[in-house]
DNA sequence: TAATACGTAACAATTGCGGTTGCATTAATA
DNA sequence: TATTAATGCAACCGCAATTGTTACGTATTA
């Protein structure tokens, strides 16, 4: 893994859960089968408990299942929780600055990656993480 | 400055020699008033020769100035030119994978990314650098 | 010949991210 | 009740990318 990990990893492990509801991993079982740590799989799926896509329960039979119904998350929910923002950037902390080339520049390019941040919102609305379980799935054994 | 600095150093240096295209400027003049450093300019802007958007010139009167109409230099013409690929990162060098559920999701966001990114340079390709420089300029004095 | 400016390499400083360890807390179970 | 197994969280390490900086070579002009 490299770029986009961390959309990587939610995406992957909500796609499998949707494939299969019921069953409770653990972030042991997840970061093995995407070849991380478990640490990191609580890290990014903390995100997507807060977003309310996931429960986690604690102690011996505890895990992580889905909070909601599978058909009902698309990516841009899991895309959303993680606060990703891969287009534009936290509000380009530019100082005031006394340049107005500077500024009416800084003005236009934040429009123009506004607008498309919101494209890739509602392209990634377009499609559920119920899409890609095959009906034969290694991991689950389905 | 910070993120995509690259990007807004280029579009800033080139926005005020459309406003005065005869004026050769040095590395220096440019990272004074960006408020960076002269290596730091030479290295962006040689992208952008590379480009062909700009030509420098070695020796005592030396500098850089605009390699063509400034009316023909899009944003997209300078955002290509630094190869930024702000969406789509570089090709995804993710490993082929045992996970079908992996293969199906990493097709489908690339699918989805590399639309935005096209849309991305179509939207910036709406506007000249031309655009930003307003009639009084204290850096250029007109 | 001296001054000036680019071209480039090398290195330092900073930042962000994933990975790792350790420990507290919680819940099921023997 | 004690043990086991899981999350939650904080702290730190290491790696990679980016920017800033210094130094030096090269080219051009006065």
């Amino acid at each position: 893994m490299k770029r986009n990990s961390r959309l990587s990893l939610a995406l992957h492990t909500l796609s499998h859960m949707a494939g299969e509801p019921g069953r409770v991993r653990t972030s042991a079982d997840i970061a093995d089968h995407a070849g991380t740590n478990p640490v990191v799989v609580r890290r990014v799926l903390g995100k997507l408990r807060e977003a309310g896509l996931l429960r986690s329960e604690k102690g011996h039979a505890g895990g992580w299942r889905l909070a909601k119904p599978a058909q009902s998350i698309t990516l841009a929910d899991v895309y959303l929780a993680l606060d990703e923002s891969l287009v534009s950037g936290p509000a380009s902390e530019a100082e005031p600055g006394d340049c107005r080339v500077e500024a009416n520049l800084q003005a236009r390019v934040t429009e123009v990656l506004d607008d498309i941040e919101a494209s890739l919102v509602a392209r990634l609305r377009e499609t559920k993480i119920t899409d890609f379980h095959p009906s034969s799935c290694s991991y689950c054994g389905t």
